[in-house]
RNA sequence: GCGAGAGUGGCGGAAUGGUAGACGCACGCGACUCAAAAUCGCGCGUCGCAAGACAUGGGGGUUCGAGUCCCCCCUCUCGCACCA
């Protein structure tokens, strides 16, 4: 042992270094995490996944704790009798490759290499039932060569297409940029002003399925209501109308503007309509105005991101054109406005301040008129100074709407705007089609050659997959793969002539948006085994982080859909259960010079104070860990020194999973005494013969630690079902304390029962603690089953009902005492022994009782009157 | 800015509307030991000698009874479409 692991009493210690490969090897050589593509037998499947990594180099804490749990539910399942598909892989092109070929002059694709052997080598020491022989890597052209199919499958089936759209574009660097590596305007890296920039990509229709998407959450009753509430949201669907205003004088071509609005029912609280920077009629007005083409300019340089643009001060350009109202005989100014997104319904809005924030923000910015259309009914002659009114009333000024509510002022304006002929209600949809082009070079090449006569032309079947070159260079700024001497000339596949291979790649989230049908069968020369896929789909249990909540999984159910419509898989749904752990935080340390610290650099002091090398150090707040920080903590240095087994516990123990977890050093202390607890506890009833009790005879504090021992099947089983591993944890604390107290007492059948709660214990700590289980479990059972084979324990409903009761008593709601009763006593029962109380009689002295509420087995509460 | 969550002792947390603080960590006292570690026992929300009172971010409400349900507010976290 070295210094830094706890000393060890030696005649009973476990030595997890030798414990750990020696089981995780015996596992694998009896094969026991292995699925088939299509199992044979009548056992129920079980599909467990969770999110696979990023191959970024090291296993992070936040790993372990993803893939315990995960390990925990997939272990578990298999006991239950399940037959359980539990892969994993990586996902592995992504712009760290690209970033660490630029600065380091590395290959990115001997990095990723390099850096999945690592982590995988570090996964393997947590000993996680994994079916290794399915892992794969999204840079294998075996798998991204089978998602290019898949996506000639969607172009020609109409599920994608080409179109422009704008980026993020850095004109230094040559280069498009991520919403994250812009910041306040500016590239991250070279500090350019960084420019919108049009381009023609590639989409994928996932707008088609968006009512099916929205239908489909429905369904998903195993997935938090929360991530079912924000993709709800994310998807948007309103009711409104498109109506068409008719501009005062036609201009630059044009006569009308289309506006989308979900308030149809303000429209005479209208004060100015505004477009979107990017709308053509705006583009119409730069053509013949600087100032107008000055002010789009500077719109465009906040970036892409609808973060961005709406925290963004609110800022117009009156362009000096003017609309007519569809209904009353007034005109409005046409204003360009930084607000207003092309992307979502029309690229143009008509304002009504008085009942849309964002609007009477802009309206008091520029003096525009607040017209109030909705009269709420408890402040009729309501006046709108800087909120916005929203809810609902009574339409007033506003013609033919006046007096009605707001839903049938909606109904009714758009009945008007369609029989004038100049609107229509309609469904819009928050939800946009999903651009998967990218201008890198790590990622999926899209399988398409641009033909000058023939237009954009997929690759044949027998030359995919595309593979990227595999000497990319780096030295110049933009992207590698157009820069590549020959990669991109080719002969178009149809008409022969000298055309152009696409250079683009997909974005990311395609790559992850298949791999769990690929994982069902992972060798197989098409994109997936139906008959695999139909076995073992959905997954029956993901597990990721919430910052997928949104994309990640809405991208992978639309694919799935897409891909049962092509015949790929059988189901809509891939996953059938979800779940959302937290992330694994620590504090943070930081030099009085600004310089972070990583946690073993520092040395906390029992004051609080910390100190570096004799510096002082600031301790900063519990984080996520990050590398920037350094507030991060290594597993491959926490199972070195406590085993992988306490780190799993640790990770376990603390918190719920869907919280936020601290990594401390004491936690993990703790945990590494209690696996040395449960090797103890098995030293300690391994000599011991079954006495001749039977144990349904056990009586006594036999009977009593036969109980705990059931309640403890119970009590662990249902917190691992509905994901509280902290709480079994806590069972599984209250069975070896009650082992514990059991020494040394004298009862019949105790030995028995002894034995028999030691080896509960050590059957329901095997899916979190499997190493120690093991080597428990051969220490008292030498060269039978492995505990990873064994069934699941069933508690004996017997042991579980409780002799007596001890039930509180209440007057007024406050707890006066507690009475001790029979289970199942009835009221009248319960009150004579209550009065039987001295407390209680005292306290009841005196008032009168009204009423006296009996909970049976919970609760005695008298309401009194003094 | 918009959307979604979270907030309980020194710390992590437990609690089908029914005895708030299970279980763990830390800490204190004691046993064992030459000593340390490990282990075992006891204690541990606040105030109070006690009886008791007060306590689940703050303020209101529903209820016989609220950490739990409803309304308002505060703080923190996540997502916002080219990070993964």
């Amino acid at each position: 042992m070295d210094r830094n692991t706890p000393d060890l009493a030696p005649d009973y210690a476990y030595d997890f270094r030798i414990a750990e490969p020696r089981w995780q090897a015996a596992w694998e050589a009896a094969g026991c995490f292995r699925a088939a593509d299509k199992p044979e037998g009548t056992k129920p499947k079980c599909y467990v996944l969770e999110m696979f990594p990023y191959p970024s180099g090291k296993i992070h804490i936040g790993h372990v704790r993803n893939y315990a749990i995960g390990d925990v539910i997939a272990r578990t399942r298999r006991a239950q009798g399940y037959d359980v598909l539990h892969p994993m892989g990586w996902d592995a092109f992504g712009l760290p490759a690209e970033n660490a070929a630029r600065e380091r002059g590395v290959d990115p694709a001997q990095w990723t290499r390099n850096n999945i052997t690592a982590m995988r080598a570090d996964l393997k020491l947590v000993g996680l039932s994994i079916d290794w022989s399915r892992e794969f890597a999204t840079c294998d052209p075996e798998y991204y060569g089978q998602e290019q199919k898949l996506f000639l499958d969607f172009w020609r089936a109409g599920l994608a297409d080409r179109r422009e759209s704008a980026v993020n574009w850095d004109p230094v660097d040559m280069t498009v940029l991520a919403n994250e590596q812009v910041i306040d305007g500016r590239g991250w890296k070279s500090g350019a002003l960084v420019e919108k920039r049009k381009l023609r990509q590639w989409f994928l229709k996932i707008t088609d399925f968006a009512e099916d998407l929205l239908a489909g959450l429905d369904t998903l009753e195993r997935w938090p209501e929360r991530v079912r509430t924000m993709q709800r949201n994310w998807i948007g669907r309103s009711e409104g109308a498109n109506l068409e205003f008719s501009l005062t004088a036609p201009f630059g071509g044009l006569d009308t503007v289309k506006v989308y609005t979900t308030r149809p029912d303000t429209l005479f609280g209208m004060s100015f309509l505004a477009l979107a920077p990017d709308h053509p009629l705006a583009a119409a007005v730069a053509a013949t105005n600087p100032e107008a083409t000055a002010f789009i300019a500077d719109c465009q340089s906040t970036g892409t991101s609808e973060a961005a643009i709406e925290s963004a001060e609110k800022r117009g350009f009156d362009t000096g054109l003017r609309v007519r109202h569809p209904f009353a005989d007034a005109d409005y100014p046409v204003w360009i406005a930084n607000f207003v997104l092309m992307d979502y319904g029309t690229g143009a809005i008509f304002g009504c301040p008085a009942h849309d924030q964002r609007d009477l923000d802009f309206a008091r910015k520029y003096h525009l008129d607040v017209t109030v259309v909705v009269a709420p009914a408890d402040d009729p002659d309501l006046a709108v100074a800087d909120v916005a009114y929203t809810g609902d009333g009574v339409i007033v000024h506003s013609g033919f709407l006046d007096g009605l509510d707001v839903k049938t002022a909606k109904s009714r304006a758009i009945a008007e705007l369609t029989s004038r002929g100049i609107g229509t209600g309609v469904v819009n949809w928050r939800l946009r089609d999903w651009g998967i082009s990218r201008q890198r070079s790590w990622g999926c090449p899209i399988p398409v050659i641009h033909c000058e006569v023939c237009g954009a032309v997929p690759v044949p079947e027998k030359d995919l997959p595309v593979r990227l070159p595999a000497d990319l260079s780096f030295e110049k700024p933009g992207n590698a793969l157009d820069q590549h001497p020959t990669w991109k000339h080719v002969n178009c596949p149809q008409c022969g002539a000298a055309a152009l291979r696409e250079t683009d790649t997909f974005d990311t989230f395609v790559d992850s948006s298949w791999y769990f049908a690929r994982f069902c069968a992972p060798h197989t020369t098409t994109p997936t085994d139906v008959a695999a896929t139909k076995h073992w789909m959905p997954v029956d249990q993901y597990i990721g982080g919430i910052e997928h909540a949104i994309l990640h999984l809405l991208y992978a159910r639309f694919f799935t859909r897409a891909m049962h419509r092509l015949g790929h898989v059988g189901v809509d749904e891939p996953f059938a259960g979800l779940f959302t752990q937290g992330m694994v935080t620590h504090e943070s340390y930081k030099t009085e010079d600004g310089s972070w610290l990583y946690p073993d650099e520092v040395i906390k002091h029992p004051d609080g104070t910390a100190t570096s090398n004799g510096r002082h150090v600031i301790i900063g707040p519990n984080e996520k860990m990050s590398k920037s920080k350094r507030n991060t903590v290594d597993p491959s240095v926490v199972i070195e020194r406590f085993g992988a087994d306490a780190a799993r516990w640790f990770t376990l123990s603390d918190n719920p999973p869907e919280r936020d977890v601290e990594w401390t050093e004491a936690g993990a202390q703790g945990a590494f005494r209690f696996v040395q607890r449960v090797y103890r506890l098995a030293w300690s009833v391994a000599g011991d013969i079954a006495d001749a009790t039977p144990l349904d005879q056990a009586t006594g504090d036999a009977r009593k630690l036969r109980q705990a021992t059931h309640r403890a099947i119970a009590g662990v089983s249902e917190a691992i079902d509905g994901f509280a591993f902290n709480v079994a944890i806590a069972r599984l604390y209250e069975l070896s304390n009650a082992i514990n107290d059991s020494e040394g007492k004298t009862a019949a059948g105790l030995t028995a029962a002894r034995c028999e709660a030691v080896d509960a214990l050590i059957r329901l700590a095997a899916p979190i603690i499997p190493h120690v289980a093991e080597e428990a479990y051969a220490l008292l059972n030498p060269g039978t089953e492995l505990v990873a084979n064994l069934p699941w324990l069933t508690a004996e409903p017997d042991l579980l009902r409780r002799d007596s009761v001890t039930m509180a008593v209440q007057i007024m709601g406050k707890l006066r005492g507690t009475i001790e009763l029979a289970v199942g006593a009835d009221a009248e029962t319960a009150i004579a022994a209550a009065m039987a109380e001295p407390k209680i009689a005292q306290a009841l002295a005196g008032a009168t009782i009204v009423k006296r509420i009996h909970v049976p087995d919970r609760i005695l509460n008298f309401v009194v009157r003094p």
